[in-house]
DNA sequence: CCAACCGGGGTCTGCCATAGTA
DNA sequence: TACTATGGCAGACCCCGGTTGG
């Protein structure tokens, strides 16, 4: 607000306030050829004069895509009063760019409408998570809806005090900030809701520490409160209907190796299960082999169609059998440029791919290169013999 | 020494719809 | 009635290494 006044006295002082008007009506002229070069028709239904200039010009200076801001959140360009200034110099004291504030702002424009004392209140909150003003600069630049999205400080102080008690651990708290911001922002009986909802579903599975259960799968999937309890209802029936377990399986499958893919879309889940059994079906494997192959390395839920398919041709076409990829699942693990290049190098290190074991095509990087050494250490052996 | 087994770490926003509100 | 606050949705892996047991 401070500079949007020196900006009125720069332009009175410039132009008097018939100039200014002057500048107005040229601007507003302007603005209409340069929207609409080959109309003549003026539509100024569609576009306000009232539009803040100031703020415009304000943006302008700090960066800021002001069509994508527009595009966004169009409300905030027609408030009398932004803290587009207030914001700019509080960002900054916490050590964000020029770059970053801009596309904070671009990304979500209602971040202006916050005041300073909202805003300050806010960021001390998330320090009592985050150990360094950095980290949460870094978040907001991920992801600013997050932080922007409400000013209910109340909220999110309760939300922090329910966390607590539900038993997270700082360090979890602060993995669910830096990977889930959003959960903060959720209001306060949306968590709630989340949270009782894994509690009766543990209780009915015969789980007998809920608390626990809870805990323990919020560790495990840091992205599960910002999910609706509907997907995550729709992916535990997936698990239990798909591979028939019992209530104790499916509690551990759920806060273990399962406890990632409940963040999938319904549909996705879906789709990406029923193309691996197609897929695996077709290669002449039974349903039972399908199904224990998927629940050995659920992760590979992940992984959409063409993903899944490629994965799989690439492994196919250097001739190893669907029984290896079975016997692997592992190896869906890496990436197709991974697997790719180790089969390459293996191949070409006289290494047999449809006899040897494949394991290593899943290895860390430093386990496959000392293997790598010892395979090709080898075969120079026997070719010096 | 070597590999099997297994768990962990990073990470997940940007958009739309709508009830509520001034 | 324009705007805000909030809920919900789609989309979708890859890599590392500790431990254990032969």
């Amino acid at each position: 607000m401070i500079s949007r006044n020196i900006w009125h006295m720069r332009w009175n002082f410039l132009f008097g306030s018939r100039g200014w008007m002057l500048q107005y009506a040229a601007e507003v002229f302007l603005r209409s050829i340069s929207f609409r070069p080959f109309s003549v028709k003026c539509d100024s239904k569609a576009r306000q004069p009232l539009e803040n200039e100031d703020l415009l010009n304000n943006l302008l200076t700090m960066g800021v895509d002001i069509d994508l801001a527009r595009r966004r959140q169009p409300g905030v360009f027609n408030r009398v009063v932004t803290n587009e200034q207030e914001l700019k110099l509080f960002l900054l004291s916490k050590g964000a760019s020029d770059q970053v504030i801009g596309s904070i702002i671009s990304r979500y424009p209602r971040a202006i409408t916050r005041t300073p004392e909202s805003l300050s209140q806010r960021w001390d909150l998330w320090r009592k998570i985050m150990a360094s003003d950095l980290e949460i600069v870094n978040i907001l630049e991920r992801s600013p809806e997050s932080f922007f999205r409400s000013s209910n400080n109340i909220n999110l102080e309760n939300n922090i005090k329910f966390l607590c008690s539900v038993g997270l651990t700082r360090k979890c708290l602060c993995r669910l900030l830096t990977s889930a911001p959003r959960t903060f922002a959720n209001s306060l009986n949306l968590n709630k809701q989340m949270v009782e909802f894994l509690q009766e579903t543990s209780m009915s599975l015969g789980h007998n520490d809920p608390t626990d259960f809870v805990r323990k799968i919020i560790s495990k999937n840091p992205s599960i409160l910002i999910q609706s309890t509907k997907r995550v209802k729709t992916n535990i029936e997936f698990l239990q209907s798909t591979f028939n377990l019992d209530k104790g399986d499916l509690l551990l499958v759920i806060c273990g190796p399962g406890a990632g893919i409940l963040d999938l879309s319904n549909d996705c889940t879906k789709r990406n299960y029923t193309n691996i059994k197609k897929r695996l079906l077709s290669l002449g494997c039974t349903e039972e082999e399908v199904q224990k192959f998927v629940l050995s390395y659920l992760n590979m839920i992940f992984l959409s169609e063409k993903k899944f398919n490629d994965k799989l041709d690439c492994l196919i076409e250097e001739k190893i059998s669907i029984s290896q990829i079975i016997e692997n699942p592992r190896v869906l693990d890496s990436s197709i440029n991974t697997l790719k290049t180790r089969m390459k190098e293996l191949v070409h290190a006289g290494y047999d791919l449809h006899t040897s074991n494949i394991a290593l095509l899943s290895w860390s990087q430093k386990r496959y290169k000392a293997k790598l050494k010892r395979v090709l250490e080898e075969s120079q052996g026997i070719l010096q013999v």
